[in-house]
DNA sequence: CGGTATTAACGAAATATTTCGTAGCAAAAG
DNA sequence: CTTTTGCTACGAAATATTTCGTTAATACCG
């Protein structure tokens, strides 16, 4: 299990590419704070984006700033530095970083079971029958039909 | 540093109480790893979650020793020193745990919709037909809603 | 022009997380 | 009884994350 070790180590810190993925490193919780407000806002300078999080907690700019540099590092954002105040947005869109969000809590904390997260997910909190009623249009959407990976297990009875 | 700010990290640390839940701290993601061990086989030895471990991926005993010694200074999991193999167990039940996950994803990434979230976990993955039937079956528990999707299981509450 | 304000770049401290080596002790084997 | 094995405790290094102070450059204002 060593070798496949490695290459998850690898992956998971952006030294190998899975091929059909990007090669972005997932974000940390902080980091996630400020892609939100880029997702909410667009690109945005280092002021706007400390200046939103300042209405929800304490923090200091060159906090802000320095992230904000450890994410262009990264890659995790763009930015635009062809005048002095520079100008981030995200490198990836919104859905794709939080499919890869929920993909990592499928492993680490649901066995990969999409079911028990969505079951979680609705269980134990309140959901408007609004919200509810979109679900279920999305289960239709889906298709009821032409799901095609219905059967993984070749065993249909005979 | 603002009051409402201490009072967050007081929280989230575990030094308050918000009074309607436990003091548990947030398992980081090798403390999951090894969550899912104990989930699965239920109370375990050291030497039995390292067993575990070490079939994903290569880690050392005492490593594995370490960190269930932290989790349980944490209180996240609780241990039966009677004999001189210590016997370890999680202090919450699985969906406990998995619950609280997903608020801190909600709020960390979905900006708290929940909506948005299933929609997230369900439309850019393979879910077989008979997974998204028992999610149907779900909603229609939590909202005995109008619009029965082929609701054939006549599964009741109390 | 001279002073104030705004910004980016660093360096570095504080904290959290992960990993393992070593030591000491108890149990099992010989 | 002596050796070997297995276990816990402890310390500490390596890494990752978060935070901020200081400095230097640039823009703005009077």
């Amino acid at each position: 299990m060593c070798f496949v070790h490695i290459c998850y180590e690898a992956i998971r810190n952006g030294l190998l590419t899975p091929m059909t993925k990007k090669n972005i490193p997932r974000p940390t919780e902080s980091e996630l704070e400020i892609l939100q407000v880029l997702w909410q806002h667009g690109p945005s300078t280092v002021r706007l984006v400390n200046d939103e999080l300042s209405k929800r907690r304490d923090v200091g700019y060159t906090t802000t700033l320095k992230l904000l540099q450890l994410m262009h590092e990264k890659g995790i954002v763009t930015r635009d530095d062809s005048s002095r105040t520079h100008v981030y947005r995200p490198a990836l869109r919104e859905q794709e970083t939080q499919g890869q969000l929920i993909d990592r809590l499928l492993e680490a904390a649901f066995g990969g079971s999409a079911l028990k997260l969505v079951q979680q997910a609705l269980g134990n909190r309140r959901t408007t029958r609004e919200e509810l009623d979109q679900i279920r249009d999305l289960l239709d959407n889906i298709d009821p039909h032409a799901t095609p990976s219905a059967t993984d297990t070749p065993d249909e009875l005979a």
